[in-house]
RNA sequence: GGGCGAAUAGCUCAGCUGGCAGAGCGCCUGCCUUACGCGCAGGAGGCCACAGGUUCGAACCCUGUUUCGCCCA
């Protein structure tokens, strides 16, 4: 093996051999539980990888990748999306620039320019999450635009229709002037705008004085078809009935009284534009106002617009507020800072624009999402979403679904050019050729909050849809919890006759190191692919896993990776090591473990019976008695089994890597494997074997737990581990007996390495030498710790570098010159050999004397205080006793080596 | 304006049921101990944002404040 792990030497290779042995299609489970069931968020079908994309498939993966190794039929299901906006702009862009017009071209050329884009980049972001590990069922991946999603979505549109769901009309919505389009609210960011406050005059249609209205957009004053006040408004009592004269366009607007009016704002007056702003919209349509549409699709003023026509926004905002100067009508101007709408992918300002949209009606099918959740039929985590959801579902609007590209779902409803007749159908309803189309397309989320049932095979009743749906877990990101989660949740309930999904997990966002969203405008975001080249994907799956916190946003920096690469480093050296001394051994892999000179036969004992249920039998005579950091590391691999499962259960996927980390880093390597090195070179075989025996089924075990994480560096591993067959990622899920469980022998071996820790510590303090051998002098009045200083001999001197020890019972003389150390019932001394800084030492045991009188301080303070012997649980007075009896024995210690100087 | 979340070591984060404040990185000291320098050993570093309260006891529970982030209007 070499030296390093070397990730580009076995990613691709590996990736392959898993796809091409499909490794990564369901297998029907022995023990007949259900189906574990994702649907992977899918990614813009021309896009790339991103950072939160990371985050997102590697979640998924070790979820799909546990279950799988337990045994239990997994699938997920990869696909993409077609991003309508987001696609039907880089094709447009690209037409441009190889000097076309994209409106010219037309509908069928333009879509076969889509489709050539889309074959283009579809490998790119599915080649990207192969890097990444996912192990999806790439053989059912799918596209909202195939040819059985967009049945789907017809049949789902068609439904909806005849069920008076879905309308057409003219109302105010979200449009994009950039790209042209109407947007669902979902698709629109409000963002602070330091602007200005015009204040207007309006003189009265009479000749009789003027009214002044505050605007914050005074070229849509040219649009104007009323003046409002609030009824209540008994300042404004002399305006009511009477009308005023909307100046540069000379038109009598009528003083109307709406309950919208806020009195207190601005100066009561209210401007209303109900072509060009929702809320006066609404108001036109209650006192049925004219709507004068004075902004054109693309942004520029309209012909009703007057002298303004053919300006853009801005332009003929400074025009209008000139003219208005120059008549002497503007009454001040004020800064004000206010929120306006920008579309999410344009980044442009919105203009409530008033045209002919089609629209869902949400409310009818929020019920039913609602109650889901409510009786945790699906399970929000972590649980505060829920109100989230819930306040958006019960102040739910209408679905704006009508886009206004070429790219989609083009809208299944066909009107006759003689009669007017409209009907919804796929194809056309006659061949008199007749029957005209509708031009738009649907909202790429119509087909998505369909993915969870499309997907498997609906409407048609496949084999697939009855097995694998409803799926089981939903991990995304909060962001898209309206636009997807949500709607996902009403359309399965509505036309899957079920809840999409059993739980949600929603996972925290990736930032950059300042808490800014990783934007490409920014350039804050890192390319994911390089960061595979620099540092290996399981470094990159590994940190980011364990660095995410639950829940919450991870403020990404790059050298954060090196913790995993690390990680992935140690794991590979660590199975060197053990496989190296395994060949060493002479230890034969065949239907059993051998050795040379040992019988034949089962081995009894706890380790054996599981090597046999997970691994190989062990042949009679090949181990020895257990030692006691067998048992012990053992115990421990228990419960990080244990602590896995239950985080991972729990979507605690940061504290399930930190366990694993911590044992196989702390545990594993710097003790358990440091503690046998002795064993594994020593003179008894039989000893020899069974520490490596041990280490081996341990390693064995930890590269199963560790394979949903980091799965190529496992199974490399695996690979040269002997006596493995087949793959890991195809292995099963480490199962040790609760019987490992020991607790004796845990805090034997915490004894044990708080001893060896306290003589580096001092050994480190008084400045010896490392490879010095030197001699230390036990004392302690308790048996116990006599006994287990005894035990510990053979690794005191292997890895404190004690060569000398002895134990004794307290005595009132003290080695002359002597650096001490205490622990529980237990002094430790090093005596001092003549080299040693005595003023250094006196300035350590200072320092720590002062620590330990604060604490004792601090402890004889809790003790004397009143009520916290009479209150507080028996267990915690007697705990802290014993602190302040060992405290105080502690700081008596130190003070007599101080005086021992 | 309403709601949600965060604030703990220089940085990124743990701390789950109130009972001795933790990890990784960075920093300082040593170390070529043949698995690993992507390493080993030891160490320094904290007013747990602030102010009150509850409690024998608060990083943790309650109230308020400040700052930051997000969502909704």
């Amino acid at each position: 093996m070499e030296k390093a792990y070397n990730p580009a030497a076995v990613e691709e290779r590996l990736y392959s051999a898993w796809e091409e042995g499909g490794y990564f299609r369901p297998r029907p489970d022995a023990e007949g539980r259900a189906p574990y069931v994702i649907a992977i968020p899918p990614p813009n079908v021309t896009g790339s990888l991103t950072m939160g994309h990371v985050l997102n498939n590697t979640l998924q993966d070790i979820l799909i990748r546990w279950r799988r190794l337990q045994g239990v039929e997994t699938l997920w299901v990869p696909g993409c999306d077609h991003a309508g906006i987001a696609t039907q702009n880089v094709v447009a862009k690209k037409l441009r620039e190889e000097g076309r017009d994209p409106h010219a071209v037309g509908r069928e050329a333009f879509l076969a320019a889509a489709w050539g884009w889309k074959d283009e980049y579809h490998e790119r972001i599915t080649g990207q999450l192969k890097r990444l590990g996912c192990s999806c069922d790439w053989e059912r991946e799918r596209f909202t635009l195939d040819e059985g999603l967009t049945r789907a979505v017809q049949k789902v549109f068609i439904e909806l229709y005849e069920a008076g769901l879905i309308y057409k009309g003219k109302y105010i919505v979200n449009w994009d002037p950039l790209y042209q389009t109407a947007l669902s609210d979902e698709e629109v960011e409000f963002r602070e705008v330091a602007g200005k406050l015009w204040h207007v005059r309006y003189p009265m249609a009479d000749g009789n004085g003027h009214l002044v209205v505050a605007t914050t957009r005074p070229e849509t004053m040219l649009g104007d078809t009323a003046v409002a006040i609030s009824p209540g408004d008994l300042s404004k009592a002399a305006y009511r009935g009477r009308r005023c004269v909307l100046p540069l366009v000379d038109r009598e607007l009528p003083i109307i009284e709406d309950d919208f009016v806020d009195p207190a704002f601005g100066t009561g007056f209210v401007k209303v534009t109900p072509a060009h702003d929702p809320n006066d919209f609404e108001m036109g349509r209650r006192h049925g106002l004219e709507e004068v549409v004075v902004i054109g699709p693309d942004g520029r003023m309209s012909e009703r617009a007057g002298e303004f026509a053919g300006m853009d926004r801005d332009a003929a905002r400074a025009a209008v507020v000139a003219r208005l100067a120059a008549l002497g009508l503007i009454e001040k101007i004020e800064d004000y800072t206010h929120s306006v709408g920008h579309g999410d992918r344009s980044g442009v300002p919105i203009e409530p624009y008033l045209s002919e949209q089609w629209f869902v009606r949400m409310a009818p099918l929020a019920g039913a999402a609602i109650a889901a959740v409510r009786d945790a039929n699906v399970v929000l985590t972590p649980p505060r979403w829920e109100k989230t959801y819930m306040h958006w579902m019960r102040n739910i609007r209408d679905w704006c679904i009508s886009r206004q590209l070429w790219w989609g779902h083009r809208i299944p409803v066909w009107t006759h050019v003689e009669t007017g007749e409209v009907r919804a159908a796929i194809e056309a309803p006659g061949d008199d050729g007749a029957w005209r189309q509708e031009e738009d397309v649907l909202d790429t989320w119509f087909s998505s909050w369909l993915w969870p049932f499309s997907i498997l095979g609906w409407p048609d009743k496949t084999d697939d849809l009855a097995r694998y749906y409803p799926g089981t877990d939903l991990v995304t990101g909060p962001d898209i919890l309206f636009f997807w989660v949500a709607r996902m949740i009403m359309a399965g309930l509505r036309f899957a006759g079920d809840k999409p999904f059993s739980r949600v997990f929603l996972h925290g966002m990736i930032r950059d190191s300042q808490g800014r969203k990783m934007s490409k405008s920014l350039g804050n975001s890192p390319d994911p692919i390089a960061l595979f080249d620099r540092y290996g994907v399981d470094a990159v799956r590994f940190s980011m896993t364990m660095l995410t916190p639950w829940g919450g946003d991870y403020l990404f920096e790059e050298s954060h990776m090196e913790m995993g690469r690390n990680f992935a480093n140690k794991l590979w050296n660590a199975s060197r090591y053990v496989i190296g001394r395994l060949e060493a051994a002479g230890l034969r892999y065949g239907d059993r473990i051998e050795a040379a000179g040992a019988g034949a036969g089962t081995a009894a004992g706890p380790l054996a019976d599981w090597l046999a249920a997970e691994w190989l039998p062990v042949a009679e005579g090949v181990l020895g008695a257990p030692a006691e950091e067998d048992r012990w590391i053992l115990s421990r691999l228990t419960s990080t089994a244990a602590a896995v499962d239950a985080n991972l259960e729990a979507f605690r996927f940061n504290d399930a890597a930190r366990a694993l980390y911590d044992f196989l880093w702390k545990e594993y390597c710097d003790w358990y494997l440091e503690m046998t090195k002795p064993r594994v070179h020593g003179a008894d075989p039989a000893d020899a074997r069974t520490a490596l025996v041990t280490a081996a089924a341990v390693l064995h075990a930890t590269l199963r737990l560790l394979h949903p994480f980091v799965p190529y560096v496992t199974e490399a591993v695996w690979e040269r581990l002997p006596g493995t067959a087949d793959r890991v990622i195809a292995a099963s899920w480490p199962a040790p007996p609760a019987s490992f469980r020991d607790e004796t022998v845990e805090a034997e071996l915490a004894f044990r390495t708080e001893v060896i820790s306290a003589i580096r510590g001092l050994r480190k303090d008084v400045g010896l030498a490392p490879a010095r051998e030197v001699a230390v002098i036990f004392r302690t009045a308790v048996a116990a710790r006599r006994a287990a200083l005894e035990r510990s001999r053979p690794f005191l001197a292997s890895l404190a570098r004690v060569t000398d020890v002895r134990i004794e019972a307290p005595a009132a003389e003290r080695p002359k010159p002597a650096a001490g150390a205490f622990l529980e019932e237990l002094e430790i001394w090093l005596p001092l050999v003549g080299l040693v800084d005595l003023d250094e030492e006196r300035a350590r045991l200072e320092r720590e004397l002062a620590k330990v009188e604060k604490e004792l301080a601090g402890l004889a303070a809790k003790l004397a205080s009143k009520g916290f012997a009479a209150k507080a649980p028996e267990a915690v007075v007697a705990t802290a006793r014993e602190r302040h009896v060992q405290t105080a024995d502690k700081a008596a210690k130190l003070r007599e080596s101080l005086a021992n100087l």
